[in-house]
DNA sequence: TATAAACTCTATTCTTAGAATAGAGTCAAG
DNA sequence: CTTGACTCTATTCTAAGAATAGAGTTTATA
């Protein structure tokens, strides 16, 4: 019987050289025999068969650990069960890239939707579907207070996020709330931000749908300018403030700066005159 | 303006301590300052803002390495290509985990038919559908020689998928064809084997659907015994063998020994009498 | 101010599944 | 006997940190 060289066993199978000795080396697949002076290694022909199990579990994502493991059981019922495991774990991962695909998507369209938007200050109309949102209340009014405030309340609700066990996918538009009464007065105050989740659960809120005016602002600290002007569009073409006001970080600009740049758009839901 | 120690900004980004650290080794994020005494590090609030995105960039997929190369890139259309390539990379990982999920629901079902097989030599006569087949002429009747050269022949087939790029995970389970001419004259002569493929190209082959009569067999030494068996009672009752003899590897079974125990499944196809 | 607790530093090792390399020794064909 | 092909061991590298040790620093409390 006609002893194979590490090479040629190599060649034979379509792996490296080294993947033989690495196999070796974790005990995977060790050689029939080792020549005692030289360390050269020899295979038999019989030992390609645990080679294409290794291969073929291989192929279904199956690690190297897991593939031993198999070997140490040697029982192909419990195989059965390994692998029942095996598509579960893969369709976890599955779930996982897809969530990663629409956010990306998500993220595109948010990019869109700036390059797209119009000119700063336009006032719109618009008709807007039923979000749901995951809101944190910072207990701090952030409209008298600077970026860092803010940045310490966006760090406040990112926690909230962890615990919560939501998606950090979703961390990317942020927003917050300026409830209608405090509007009724222009008095801007608010200590509520929030993410939007798909999700409903107790801890989400709704924002209706319908009719809102809108405008647009890549000047975080001209919010106040951009909403009153909002207010007056409103009252000069007797459009009633029904509900509460947003306000959406669309995207965040240059995120190279040393400071953030929000690219923000305003919204208060209307009813006609 | 309080600047923020390492674990301070840890703490606040949900992130750990070692993580910053090597972010910063590796150029990613760099503390805005670091005390030349004594080599602390101090972060400040804004520096959050590129945290946030890496982190969600992380939440995307991306590695580090994209990551610091969007930062580099400054521009936020190119990130719109990024986001764009990031989604077709995400799909073919879907794909191929897809492709595992399917190959490791296959294996069980292969262990099921193991399972639940009838009694070895037990004739039985089934409908079968149509298969599709990508085969390999070795150019040696195996019939006439041991196991070693039937090894030798299954490299010679993994080699041939390999060059024509169809999965490997459709290795597990190979066959062999004796061709209907030799069947009538009972000459077990075959050189060829091959594996059940799904998509049809110019070099597959196709197995008819149809009427077979079958037999299990769990010893490879014995195939012919059994095959005999299978041609013995088509005749006795009347059955006119209509095509090509299939000898299926239904599942290695122990894995484990040092040679390949292989249960199969003979097949021909027979018009009733 | 002294002390203890909490924090931070650098440096090293570990994880997967091999790939790449260097320098030395071995095998097979002509 | 030579030459080219092959094989050996050993080390380093990949990604994204986690874990650890031992030494030094800061902060809070007494």
């Amino acid at each position: 019987m006609t002893k194979l060289s590490i090479g040629k066993m190599a060649r034979l199978n379509q792996v490296t050289v080294q993947t033989l000795r690495y196999y070796e080396k974790i005990g995977l697949m060790v050689p029939d025999l080792v020549d005692g002076e030289t360390g050269y290694r020899y295979y038999h022909i019989n030992q390609c068969a645990r080679l294409d199990m290794i291969q073929y579990m291989k192929c279904l994502g199956m690690s190297l650990e897991s593939i031993k493991h198999h070997f140490d059981q040697r029982d192909i019922q419990e195989f059965s069960v390994m692998l029942e495991d095996h598509k579960t774990w893969i369709h976890k991962k599955i779930e996982e890239l897809a969530t990663m695909k629409a956010a990306a998507q998500q993220y595109q369209e948010n990019i869109g939707r700036y390059v797209n938007a119009p000119e700063n200050g336009e006032i719109q109309l618009e008709q807007m579907r039923e979000r749901r949102i995951f809101s944190y209340d910072a207990g701090v009014n952030f409209y008298e207070s600077g970026m860092d405030t803010w940045e310490y309340m966006i760090r406040g609700l990112k926690n909230q996020v962890t615990i919560a066990h939501l998606p950090m996918v979703k961390f990317c538009n942020v927003g917050s709330i300026l409830r209608k009464n405090n509007l009724a007065d222009r008095k801007y105050y608010s200590t509520e931000i929030f993410i939007f989740v798909d999700e409903p659960n107790e801890t989400t809120e709704i924002l209706p749908g319908g009719t809102y005016l809108t405008v647009h602002c890549d000047d975080f600290y001209r919010e106040k300018e951009f909403g009153n002007q909002l207010l007056d569009y409103a009252r000069v073409h007797g459009y009633e403030v029904i509900g509460d006001y947003i306000c959406e970080v669309v995207v965040e600009l240059p995120i190279f700066e040393e400071e953030r740049k929000l690219f923000i758009k305003l919204q208060v839901p209307v009813k006609r005159p």
